[in-house]
DNA sequence: CTCCAGTTTAGATGAAATCCGATCTAGGAG
DNA sequence: CTCCTAGATCGGATTTCATCTAAACTGGAG
């Protein structure tokens, strides 16, 4: 049976589309302010994880953070990835982006962007976000589906305040 | 743990935003058409789970439609619901919508809306398509975040003629 | 320095989706 | 109608992603 899209973490290269990413500044030192502007504690799992997203790496599922976090701190559970990229979803540093496969995760400051998913081979591409129109693909890419994804608190639960 | 998103099944109501569901005009006999006109092979399972999408369910699980067709079918397999909703998308009957949790799906027929999906319950609406701008959302719905996905194929695998 | 709320850990658990070989069948050919 | 085979299905194991739990640890306020 031919897959739509791997399970396998797989590379997720970026098209480079003319904005070239705004190097992360976020060194070893500089991820700790961060944190704390953030209102989070400091620790070296914390510290590690920020820093992962500094490099170009753009889209990072959360096994691939654990993988590279682990050069930093070895002894790094799964679980504190997960629960780290929570709090940081919370404090707003990173954003989710969700697609078939595992969930990828990027800097909350490269918002902003769309995104691509190749149906054939399952690679995501940022999309220049300089209107839904006109989309600044690069020539060959055919776009068969458009989807938009609104998120937010629902009626109900934006009533009970949560 | 705080949830962001539950994985169970949840039911996925549906927000009554002026555009009734073109109620589904897939009969168990209307079904086989259906299947043919789209040159698949008619079978029982298959069938039954079409059928399942004629209801006003509007998005559906695969394990959602795996229990509703169990009733047609009993000895219905898991594998075989994927294996039909994977022809159906190649076919064209289905769509498919990510989110968190389990992937959903409904009739293509339905596509051109959009979706908003509530950071705090997880639970999925519709959208009125007409323009992003308008987003014709009922009140109460508060939108955190906005995220396109296209879909198709990338440089390279529609230069292999994939 | 001391203390404790908040973090982290290892491993178990759970859900979604897929794989695989054996078996069955829809529907075209004869 | 019957036969035949490409394609469909079965069922149960497996894989992958994500979360939970309880015990141990620690950042940083005081």
């Amino acid at each position: 049976m031919e897959h739509i899209a791997s399970w396998e973490p797989s590379r997720i290269p970026r098209v480079s589309n003319g904005s070239p990413r705004a190097t992360g500044t976020a060194t070893i030192s500089g991820a700790a302010g961060q944190l704390r502007e953030h209102g989070l504690r400091v620790t070296p799992q914390r510290r590690a994880i920020l820093v992962v997203f500094s490099g170009d790496a753009g889209h990072l599922s959360a096994d691939q953070i654990f993988e590279q976090a682990t050069g930093e701190v070895p002894e790094l559970a799964r679980a504190t990835v997960y629960n780290t990229l929570t709090e940081f979803l919370r404090a707003g540093i990173v954003r989710r982006v969700v697609g078939l496969g595992a969930v990828l995760y990027e800097l909350d400051a490269d918002a902003g962007h769309h995104h691509f998913r190749c149906s054939a081979c399952g690679e995501l591409f940022d999309v220049n976000p300089e209107g839904a129109a006109a989309l600044d693909l690069p020539g060959g890419f055919e776009v068969e589906r458009t989807q938009i994804m609104f998120e937010g608190l629902c009626e109900r639960c934006s009533s009970e305040g949560n």
